[in-house]
This record gives structure tokens, sequence and C-alpha cells, in this order.
DNA sequence: TGGTGACACCTACAGCGTAGGTAAAGCAAG
DNA sequence: CTTGCTTTACCTACGCTGTAGGTGTCACCA
């Protein structure tokens, strides 16, 4: 083994050092060489241990999945997604920047898969057909991670690191309203977010009981055929 | 001027060819000397038209928002996000790999911003206060935003470019509904999306009037007072 | 003891964004 | 027509990036 002075590198290290690194100056600046140099290693080391930066960068997906540590025993599909919800919404509030991976890489690590293989088992056991699950998964992931990236990792009006470029930019004259947004505090309740999935799950509900009326619809008729 | 051979360099020329690559071969092949390459021209005279490859991705953005022409004119704010939201959902149809910069930079032209303060103005003028109308704007361009990447530009289960890799790691023992979901078609109606949206914007009626009624509540407490 | 595999290191290459400098083309005024 | 200024295309060069390929050294096992 080569001249060794620190704790042996591992994978796990590496992702950790990945995500601190994330949080702290932004995705971008997460580079192979960056994190050996904090890890006071060769950047070519780091390849003994991950395949290529992508693959960096799925691991900090697998290790942000791992701390929202997301259900997979079966449960109602309406719980799970309310549970679910809450738990990425403070997955992004702790992990602000490198919570914008989600919109890069997929799941790729088996555990980060597992709980949506779950949540597709909730929602065939409802009575969705495989069609509505799909888009109602994507509904659901889309308006989470939507949210909770615009909301933290911001990027309607203002970078990840607000600038005062953005303030000048939205000039009071011009743009009263988006202006004085920008200097709004974050709220202390999720009152919105929390309304918003609500409602959206209750139009999950509607469709459900849609789906099933006309299944059964479509089942008499075969049987009085 | 330098020796010139082609239409001349032009920032529109620049970022409609900008627009073109990412939709081509995705937003991580969009840099400065491929462009150049496109554009039969030297990498460095693109800086006699944009200040940046960040301002590229801007103009790229603006671009879309401009072939998405949102309304500016004052209408009803349910009506606008309705509106907008199909805007949004066709622009993801058809730039499928560039519609991703929304969730990479903010909006920089003014031309961007004008009908997002229009919608804010709308919100203002049912009666909505400046703290709801944040959250509001965050649940719904992170709703139809979040949709649209995850429908078009993928990124849950599979690449921008869906590959082999993505198939062979969701075995059909492991993960058979998820593994199913990928091999799955895009449906031609947009019924979720729809009734989703629908229900959002239910979800924020209902937030609008328990407002209404605490604000009269607080305003006749004030009067008796 | 000799072999084998794991792993840290090193060199090198192609590509990136862009600072700084040069030169040619277009245009305005004299 | 000449003079000079502005614009813009080009070129060189620097420090950064990801990573292919090769080398040396350690731990362990036969």
């Amino acid at each position: 083994m080569g001249r060794r002075s620190n704790p042996p590198l591992t994978r796990q290290r590496i992702l950790e050092a990945a995500v601190a690194l994330a949080d702290r100056e932004g995705l971008e600046a997460v580079s192979v060489r960056r994190l050996a140099r904090q890890l006071c290693v060769d950047p070519m080391s780091l390849y003994n241990h991950v395949d290529s930066k992508e693959a960096i960068l799925d691991g900090i997906v697998e290790l942000l999945m791992r701390e929202a540590d997301l259900p997979v025993e079966p449960m109602e599909w309406d719980a799970w997604a309310r549970f679910t919800a809450h738990r990425f919404a403070e997955l992004a509030a702790r992990h602000p920047r490198a919570f914008a991976v989600f919109s890069l890489r997929p799941l790729m690590a088996p555990e980060s898969i597992r709980p949506v293989e779950a949540f597709l088992a909730a929602l065939a056991r409802a009575g969705f057909t495989t069609e509505r699950s799909s888009e109602i998964l994507v509904a659901f992931f889309g308006y989470v991670v939507g949210f909770s990236m615009l909301r933290h990792a911001r990027s309607l009006f203002t970078e990840a690191e607000p600038s005062a470029t953005d303030m000048s930019r939205l000039s009071p004259e011009e743009f009263p309203r988006c202006h004085q947004l920008a200097t709004l505090p974050q709220p202390e309740e999720e009152v919105v977010f929390d309304a918003s999935l609500q409602a959206l799950l209750e139009g999950m509900r509607a469709i459900l009981s849609a789906d099933v009326r006309t299944t059964r619809v479509a089942r008499t008729r075969e049987a009085t055929a």
C-alpha cells in the first residue's frame, strides 16, 4: 500500500467530504481534485474507491437518500407520500446546496430505489393502474423536489449564493413585487407546502375513485357481454 | 473587424446554437469551445457578444422564456397559472434537454421576470398576502418545473439519455414495479398533470379564503377595540 | 520466501473558461 | 482620400478539469 498518513481512504469518507464540500461551496465546486486536496490525498487515489466523478455525484444522492431514511415497509400510499414529503423538506433544509443533485443524477443505489418500489406497491394496492402510478410518481416527486429546490437552492430570481446583483437587477420601480420577495425571510411554518401537498393528494384520490368506477363499469360490461 | 466568412456573429445566433446543441447533446455539452466550433468561429470571439458561459446559460433561459410567451397583462391568478403551466409543459416537450437550465440558472432577463411580476400582482389583487404569494410562487413553479423536468429531462431512475444500464440496474426480481415503469411509454393525455394542477390551485384557493376570513376577524377586532 | 492483490502515487493528455494582446474591417469626420 | 476611432475576430497562454496508463510499496497468504 502507498505511504499512508491519514485514516485510510474509503468510499464513505470520500462521499462525506463531497456532501460537506457541496453544502459549503456548491455542487459545482465538487471536483475530484478539490476532494483529493480536502482529504490530503492524490487525485487519482479516489479512483481506487469510485469509478468516476459521476459516481461521486451518485454517491451524494445515495448518502442523502440514506439520511432521508424513507419508509420501505408496506403502508398507505398517501401516508407514505406525506411522510416522504416532510423528510425531503427537512433534508433540503439541512443540505440546501447539495440537495440540487436530485436534479442532476438519477437514483442509482438499490437502497435508494427500494422506498420508491414500496410507494409503487402501495399505489397498486390502492387500485391505481401502472400508467397512473407512473404519472403520480412524477407529479409527487416533481412537486416535492421542485418546491424544496426552489426554496432552498433557489433558482427563480436568485443564484444559489444570493448576491448583490440579484437585487440590483430587480429594480424596485420595474419589478416592485419581485424586488420585495427577494428580501422576504423564509416562513417559519410550512403552511403552503403542507396545504398544497394535501391538495395534490386529494386530487390523486379523485383520480383513483374515477378510475375504480370506470374499471368497475368495464368489468360489468365484460360480465354481461 | 476580423476576417469574416459567415453571417456575422450575434448574441442571438450564439444563443440559438446553444439551445440547439443543448437539445441535441445535453446541457453539459454546451461549452464555449463547442459552440465556437459549431459557428465556425474562434472560441474567444463569442466573448464579444456574451460576458461569460453563465451568461450563455442565462441566455438559454431567456430564449426559452421568450418562446413560452407567458402572459403579462392583468388576469385572474388561477387562469394565469393554468395557462402558464401548459405553456411550460409544451416547452419542456419541445426542448427536453435544454429545459433543465431552469434548475441551473435564475431568471435574468427583464422580459422573463415581467410575467412573474404580473402573476404576483394578480395574487395580490385576489387578496393573498406577500408572504403567501411568495410561497405560492414557489409551490407553483416547483410543481410545474419539477414535473416537466422529471418527465422529459428525467432524473429519477434514468439519465437524461436513457441507457442500457438503467434497465439492468432495475432488476425485474428486486424492483419489478420500477423496472416496469422504465419501459412505459409517455401518456398521450396529461390527466394527472392537469388534475394535480387543478387540485393545487384548489388548495391555494382554500388558503386564500381562510386568510381573508382571519383578516376580516382581525379587522373587526381592531374596530371594536 | 516468494507471490499476489490492493492501493497510493505520478505523469500525461485532451478539454475547459477566459485574461490579455493584436490586427483587420467598418465607419465618421476632416 | 486620408485619418483616426470603434468594433470584433483572432491568437496565445494560464490554471483548472476528468481520467487513462504505469510504477512502487505495503499487507497478506501459500
